[in-house]
DNA sequence: AATAGTGCCAACCGCTGGAAA
DNA sequence: CTTTCCAGCGGTTGGCACTAT
């Protein structure tokens, strides 16, 4: 019953890659393009998973590939899209040229997710880690109902809390003092909003230039004479806005 | 020079969702 | 509808390289 592999189950090696290995695999993505990963591992010659071809294709033989260090536009880019996708490491590389979510997912953890840890914020939440259930301190901050409201509903609807670039960017540099006092809340769905006429500009999202495609303020202008009370709502996705 | 500690990254593991039978 | 396979994804680990002592 069911769907029959399209292959056979063979004992298959595992560890590092030899480089007779990524010949024969690079020589045939070069001869064949895109096909089955299941089916692939038999067609080269190769004693490995399909499941293992395909990995070392995306993350290490792939022609377009880019090696080496992050540039600082690229860290940049890894920790605004971080805070607006979170650990969706594949839709960040997709963001990101020549760079695969095996690396990007690397960077995070070795470089960036320590850097927040050493400034007591948590790297997943942006919150400070002494308002957290699991800090020892978190007991002393939850004295106001505020404090203990989990928030599981996140919403762009402002006042939105911001990470300045700056904020970020000094993050490379180990301090001492922990929790300090900011509102780190991350929000990243729209908004509920009553007035059905409000609108939402989302020409702060990356890769946008604001003065040059939004019109919003032309809009509230024109929109605020004709007295209909529709606004139109910034905000700004990351929390970046300098 | 030897050893221990740390950082980095390639590769593996396990899970999930979609497609096929 | 159920079962199975497969591709893709995120989390984790093993081992090499480098640095500090």
């Amino acid at each position: 019953m069911g769907r029959p592999p399209c292959c056979e189950k063979t004992p298959t090696n595992k560890g590092p890659w030899t480089k007779e290995e990524d010949d024969k695999l690079i020589a045939y993505k070069k001869a064949h393009g895109e096909g089955s990963w299941g089916s692939l591992p038999k067609a080269v010659g190769l004693l490995r998973s399909g499941k293992s071809c395909r990995l070392r294709w995306i993350n290490y033989l792939r022609p377009d590939i880019k090696r080496g260090k992050f540039t600082e536009q690229e860290v940049e880019l890894i920790i605004e899209f971080h805070s607006l996708l979170g650990n969706k490491w594949s839709l960040i590389a997709a963001r990101l040229p020549g760079r695969t979510d095996n690396d990007i997912k690397n960077y995070w953890n070795t470089h960036v997710k320590r850097k927040f840890l050493n400034r007591g914020i948590d790297p997943l939440t942006r919150k400070p880690l002494c308002q957290l259930p699991s800090h020892p301190d978190f007991s002393t901050t939850t004295n106001n109902a505020a404090a203990t409201t989990t928030t599981k509903t996140h919403s762009f609807s402002a006042p939105i809390t911001r990470i300045k670039k700056e904020e970020i960017l000094e993050i490379q540099k180990p301090k001492l003092e922990r929790c300090p006092d900011l509102n780190l809340d991350l929000r990243i769905s729209p908004p509920y909003q009553q007035n059905s006429a409000t609108r939402i500009c989302f020409t702060q999202s990356p890769g946008l230039q604001t003065s040059q495609n939004c019109n919003c303020t032309q809009d509230i202008v024109a929109n605020n004479n004709n007295s209909n009370n529709a606004t139109a709502i910034y905000y700004d996705f990351l929390g970046l806005e300098d």
